[in-house]
DNA sequence: AACTTAGAGTCATCTGATGACCTGTTGACC
DNA sequence: GGTCAACAGGTCATCAGATGACTCTAAGTT
């Protein structure tokens, strides 16, 4: 016996679906107001909660945005903001963890081929900025983290696939919240450690620079899996 | 003047992020039940709407489940299915589909380096079963287009990285949605495009099978630059 | 002109009431 | 003993009224 399950639709799900549909189809677009809860109940002709927690429910998936004593509005999705929209609300284990990194270290590699063969003067400029910053700055952890993150951000945009910034964006942040302290404790305190930093940096940036996205991408290879060394010595020493 | 913005929090806020922490540090684990909504309101000496709406927005993340009668549950969530729940509800235009097609080159392409490497035989197999099923059905455009995408989801899985493969398919899945009938259209229909596929595929399979990871990328690189050339192609022909 | 204040509109929250739904129990019936 | 209807208790779904908090605007004041 296989049969079909029935779900009665709720309410709110159908008003949710309603106008997610006009989201979709453009009749709502992305900085227009909604009506107030009042009229919506009046329009859909249900309460105010069903209405509020439809609205509830499409906020918390980022498309819209409710304003205390002004209203309801809708989001702008550049499609870059929003295609990506990483769960983070995830404890993670170990092996997610690897699992992350090992596809954070994919989209690098891939990004600084492209990068590489895309860049501008522009983004170079960016790029040269990061890095004179985290040679300046070495030594102070949060303006040494910020100037990493800086570079490889700078990298990511130099492809000019918005989508791909995003996705590594969000990937960087989850990564970044699985390890929190870690990361600043054992990256940016050893001053060996920092000018090796600099160093793998610089060669990545004079890859693309000179424009040879293989050479960029071997260089980025070899500047994450040190990271990850660096990282995985240090959360063993913690443990044992 | 650059003061850090104060936003009230609201109490709903207030209390989601109070379910979420639970949730994550393990007090909560998936199949649990919450209290009831009443007795929620009661513990957190708030009202019974902003409980509500705490849940709406938790069970709108996919993190619990709402049932009428029974109660509240926390969702299972194995950090595959959850963890890139990608935004589909957008509208996408061409420059979209193009960074689409780019992010998954570049996942394809890590991916299969990766495989390469750490590929089993049990991996060989499902591939070459996906190769075999491919050549069988040469004509058939649902069986050939999902032999294919067996051929590519039997790579992502042979990463072991389950990250990666659900990226992967959720990527996949946005590209299908905006191409639907093209895809099938143009790619399964000239004998001659099936069997250069069929060839492509192959030269894949050999490489990973050798373990060579760079020759591997490379024919990958070169299969999805065909495939995106004849899309593109179409994609004119049809346009003009 | 600059500031203050009042009002309207709106979301945020609480609360009581009612309906819908699930589960487990009880008891009648075969 | 097995089956099923009826019932009760618990819970979510939804409604509607009331109140507070907040934003914006415009009229009024200095």
């Amino acid at each position: 016996m296989n049969y079909k399950q029935i779900k009665p639709k709720k309410i709110y799900e159908e008003v949710a679906d309603a106008l997610l549909e006009m989201i979709r189809s453009g009749e709502l677009n992305p900085g227009d107001k909604l009506d107030s809860v009042q009229q919506l109940a009046e329009s859909f002709s249900v309460g105010r909660s069903a209405i509020r927690e439809a609205l509830t429910s499409l906020r918390a998936l980022g498309l819209i945005e409710m304003r205390q004593g002004e209203g309801t509005y809708v989001n702008e999705f550049s499609s870059e903001d929003l295609a990506f929209p990483l769960q983070s609300a995830i404890l993670m284990n170990q092996q997610d963890v690897d699992h992350l990194l090992g596809v954070r270290k994919i989209l690098e590699v891939g990004a600084v081929t492209n990068a590489a063969l895309n860049r501008s003067d522009e983004d170079l400029a960016k790029m040269e900025k990061a890095l004179r910053s985290m040679k300046e700055h070495a030594g102070d952890i949060l303006l040494g983290e910020k100037a990493d993150l800086d570079f490889h951000f700078a990298i990511a945009e130099a492809t000019g696939n918005t989508l791909l910034v995003t996705l590594m964006n969000h990937v960087a942040s989850l990564i970044g919240e699985s390890m929190r302290e870690t990361r600043r404790i054992c990256l940016y305190t050893e001053t060996a450690t920092v000018d090796r930093l600099y160093e793998e940096h610089e060669a990545i940036f004079l890859a693309i620079k000179k424009q040879q996205p293989d050479l960029a991408a071997i260089h980025m290879q070899g500047h994450l899996v040190n990271v990850e060394n660096v990282l995985s010595n240090y959360l063993k020493s913690i443990k044992i």
